[in-house]
RNA sequence: GGCCCGUUGGUCAAGCGGUCAAGACGCUAGCCUCUCACGCUGGAAACAUGGGUUCGAUUCCCGUACGGGUCACCA
């Protein structure tokens, strides 16, 4: 077989050599250690939190050392296209601190625009630069085209489907597509120059030299060492439009681009062969690779599954509506890409995640389960560390999206709320009252008269005239210049008055010998004011709320009890 | 089913041949305290399994089980 013939036969319209365009794409100027790395995301759908994961790996592998890290838009299946996925993955990955130094990026317009001198960044624009390549892999005799149609091959493999996969003898089947293989290898010159007049279309495949007997030693970075099986499937380079397969592009882009880490999910393990493979062909130098543990969920029935768009928590624009701020997603990321993450953070309470030495022997070797425990414990950190004003803006913002009553109360006086999320906060030990965005307004919507119900009960132990009496007794003493501490003298010397008694050790000893203690007293008052049981600092909720509404409260329960 | 990867408390995890097997989240007892939150002191809770190697295995090797991934003109 005359392979150059071939070749000329296949790609008439391709001139240009593959040194050519290896002059084009001339080794990147960085220093030494500096990584090269990218996010390679396929523009149909959105980002999700397994997505988010490996790319946190690359922008920081790339921005500690000083490299680059590059968007690369996949967009080699136009069937699956969504259009203004690739616009969106980026502002959601920016809002997550992801940020791209070259690539396809986003322009002053907000459409997507090119940076840096290794494009086109969109694959579907490289299509001239994959058949250069695989004009000349053809003119070596290492691929070759295939005839087939798509819908030949479907009817020959009916057990594609992930159903039937299961069920079905693989023995017979391998058999099968071993002679399929065969037969679609052996044909002539002649054959291809009919089929091509005919204007018949084609995929390119590749002629597989492995022996599946054989293993390659390869060294993973996350994973280790390991041997997997050489390649010997036929698989496709080129489709029938000319657009590369996933596997021929990331050969072909990232030796070009000069990616020194391959960092991806687990899921691309099984076909590193392939990859290996495709690197020796083209005579490039392999990168390093980086296989990262999928993030998984507990299904139904009690199973690890890998976690996937539909899941919960899995859409990371879905963080945004249940209030979770970005700092906080980042950090639980980050808790679950280095081990000794949270030491370092106990230590650094008030670093940046980036000033955080990240190490790739500190990656799991394991898959593990998505944690909304841990999520919400790392964000109350996060946000306890945030001073008042940070929050109240925040929530403020938050609410006049999410909730939008809520947020034009908060709107309407951010002194006020800015008081109120100053309680407790800011100390050596601040409370760490939210997790979310949306826990502010369970938490502190009392203060607003829109959001103020009386949603707990006194419980049947208590007197109701004591309880009448505390209030009115109170409302008649109440002086908001009273300093916490003589408040809550009076608070006691009413409750003293009809035998609740301000000695909680006394009252612990023998409960029997008193009406109550001083703490059923404040209740009381609690309840009144701020219609729950349980809320921050009385004093501090009474000073912040004015004389007025606490009057007008107090009152209002004296006359329903 | 073939191939690849994995398996330390409910979850995330230290651990690299000799440890009473860290720590964090969650759960829980108590302390602090006007409630809550914070904080503090405790508690329950783990090396999947069978064989080796070794004076000694959670740590090394092999098998088994279980879990995950993958087997497209999708990435």
């Amino acid at each position: 077989m005359d392979y150059n013939k071939l070749s000329e036969l296949l790609f008439p319209h391709i001139t240009q050599t593959p040194a050519e365009i290896e002059a084009q794409f001339p080794p990147r100027q960085l220093p030494e250690g500096a990584k090269v790395t990218r996010f390679a995301p396929s523009p149909t759908g959105f980002v999700h939190f397994g997505g988010l994961f490996p790319t946190t790996v690359a922008e920081r592998l790339a921005h500690q050392s000083g490299g680059v890290l590059y968007l690369r838009i996949e967009d080699t299946d136009a069937k699956r296209e969504v259009a203004g996925a690739a616009e969106a993955l980026i502002r959601t990955l920016s809002v997550y601190g992801v940020n791209f130094d070259e690539g396809a990026i986003l322009g002053e317009d907000g459409k997507i625009c090119d940076k840096g001198a290794y494009g086109p960044y969109k694959q579907s624009l490289r299509g001239p630069i994959y058949q250069a390549f695989a004009k000349q892999l053809v003119r070596e005799g290492k691929a070759y085209p295939c005839f087939t149609t798509e819908e030949e091959l479907e009817e020959l493999h009916q057990i594609n489907k992930k159903e039937e996969i299961k069920n079905t003898d693989w023995e017979a089947e391998a058999a099968k597509r071993k002679a399929e293989m065969l037969a679609r290898r052996s044909f002539t010159m002649e054959e291809v120059e009919a089929h091509l007049a005919a204007g018949d279309p084609f995929v390119l495949r590749i002629l597989a030299d492995g022996d599946p007997e054989k293993k390659t030693k390869f060294t993973d970075l996350v994973k280790g060492n390991m041997e997997i099986p050489e390649n010997d499937e036929d698989f496709v380079l080129l489709k029938s439009d000319g657009i590369p397969t996933y596997h021929f592009a990331h050969a072909v882009d990232d030796h070009l681009m000069g990616t020194t880490h391959v960092i991806r999910g687990e899921e691309w393990l099984p076909s590193l062969a392939k990859h290996l493979q495709l690197f020796r062909y083209l005579g490039f130098k392999t990168p390093k690779y980086m296989h990262i543990a999928q993030i998984m969920r507990l299904d139904e029935s009690g199973n690890k599954k890998k976690l996937s768009k539909r899941d919960m928590g899995a859409n990371m624009d879905d963080y945004t509506g249940m209030g979770y701020c970005p700092e906080a997603v980042c950090e639980y990321v980050m808790t679950l890409l280095n081990s000794n993450y949270e030491e370092w953070r106990m230590q650094n309470p008030d670093k940046s995640y980036r000033d955080f030495p990240f190490h790739i022997k500190k990656m799991s070797v394991s898959g593990c389960l998505f944690d909304f425990n841990k999520l919400n414990d790392v964000s109350k950190n996060v946000i306890s560390r945030m001073d008042a004003k940070t929050v109240t803006e925040r929530v403020t913002e938050w609410a006049k999206e999410f909730d939008p009553a809520f947020g034009a109360a908060l709107a309407k006086d951010p002194a006020f709320a800015e008081q109120i999320f100053a309680i407790g906060r800011g100390g050596k030990k601040p409370r760490k009252d939210l997790a979310t965005w949306a826990d502010a307004k369970p938490y502190m919507g009392f203060f607003y008269d829109e959001f103020f119900t009386v949603t707990e009960d006194f419980g049947e132990q208590y007197d109701r005239g004591d309880i009448k009496t505390v209030l009115s007794e109170f409302l008649a003493s109440y002086d908001p210049a009273d300093d916490m501490n003589a408040w809550f003298e009076k608070v006691k010397a009413i409750g003293a008055a009809l035998g609740y008694t301000p000695d909680m050790k006394a009252y612990k000893a023998d409960p029997s010998a008193y009406r109550g203690n001083v703490a059923d007293v404040s209740m009381f008052l609690r309840l009144a004011v701020t219609g729950k049981k349980n809320a921050p600092d009385l004093y501090t909720v009474m000073q912040i709320l004015g004389k007025e509404k606490v009057a007008q409260r107090i009152e209002r329960m004296i006359e329903q009890i």
